[in-house]
DNA sequence: GATACATGCTCAAGTCACTTGAGGAGCAAG
DNA sequence: CTTGCTCCTCAAGTGACTTGAGCATGTATC
């Protein structure tokens, strides 16, 4: 079974080698085995263990909430309805956020897609910030 | 024209008193009219204004960002290029956001859909995370 | 064998975008 | 008059990392 140092781990998950070290001392991440000049060394699995914290960050949840949810996986099998709940919940809050980007790039594309020298998206939502703003953004 | 306090604006806008002030502080809103006893006191334009930041926030573009974007926004009709490569490309960090927060939500849904009391996609996926995390996460 | 350089280690301190808290004031209702 | 709500300023705290200092190790180069 092939082992992985830190810096392939984080090539792989996209992220990087002192945020592995930070869910590590967080607890998040098992504080894995050291190959012999001290450094850590990984297997394959730890990369689900990874994609799963990412996914649970993107959702803004907390290291403390991924970390009890993590615990609450640990129970035996009839007992995952509390992961399960989280999980769900957590799920329908991504779809909130989904919408809510979508939203946000539906605006920003209306004001940046409306430019033209003669009616311009950007400045006519400039005139929305005042004159005050104006001063204070060129002081 | 009706004035509101930092209290109605909030709640127009779903972001914290605090975070407004803060957002004054660091130059994206105006320093604007006080009344009497002190208090801001704003028109309805900084709604547009304030909706604008939250777009630019969601799309985690930094505070230093937003304001070099609101000062090119300024610039007169022909010269608002430089402002609208930065919402295209803004635009397009929030698509790729929305696949990034589409595959979280697909992932999470799936580590949670699968529960049934003989197989459970949370304990599947917790065999994912090795004894000893199982440890580290019951210490 | 000496040197450079990438990678890793720990631990402390810094960063960013806010939030929270202390201490205080204005104003309406009870 | 006091309770409660909203507001003010300024300083300090927070969460999730990142960055930096100082040091060890491994590989490639001279």
């Amino acid at each position: 079974m092939q082992q992985f140092t830190i810096g392939e781990i984080a090539r792989q998950t996209g992220l990087a080698v002192s945020a592995i070290r930070y869910y590590e001392e967080r607890g998040l991440l098992p504080k894995v085995v050291r190959s012999a000049n001290n450094r850590r060394s990984y297997g394959a699995e730890i990369l689900d263990a990874i994609h799963f914290i990412a996914s649970c960050r993107k959702n803004e949840m907390d290291i403390e909430t991924i970390r009890s949810l993590q615990l609450q996986m640990l129970e035996p099998a009839p007992f995952c309805g509390g992961a399960n709940d989280i999980l769900g919940q957590a799920v329908r809050e991504l779809s909130a956020k989904i919408v809510a980007l979508q939203a946000a790039r539906r605006h920003l594309s209306k004001v940046a897609s409306a430019c033209s020298v003669e009616s311009c998206g950007v400045h006519a939502n400039t005139c929305t910030i005042s004159d005050n703003m104006k001063a204070s953004a060129l002081a």
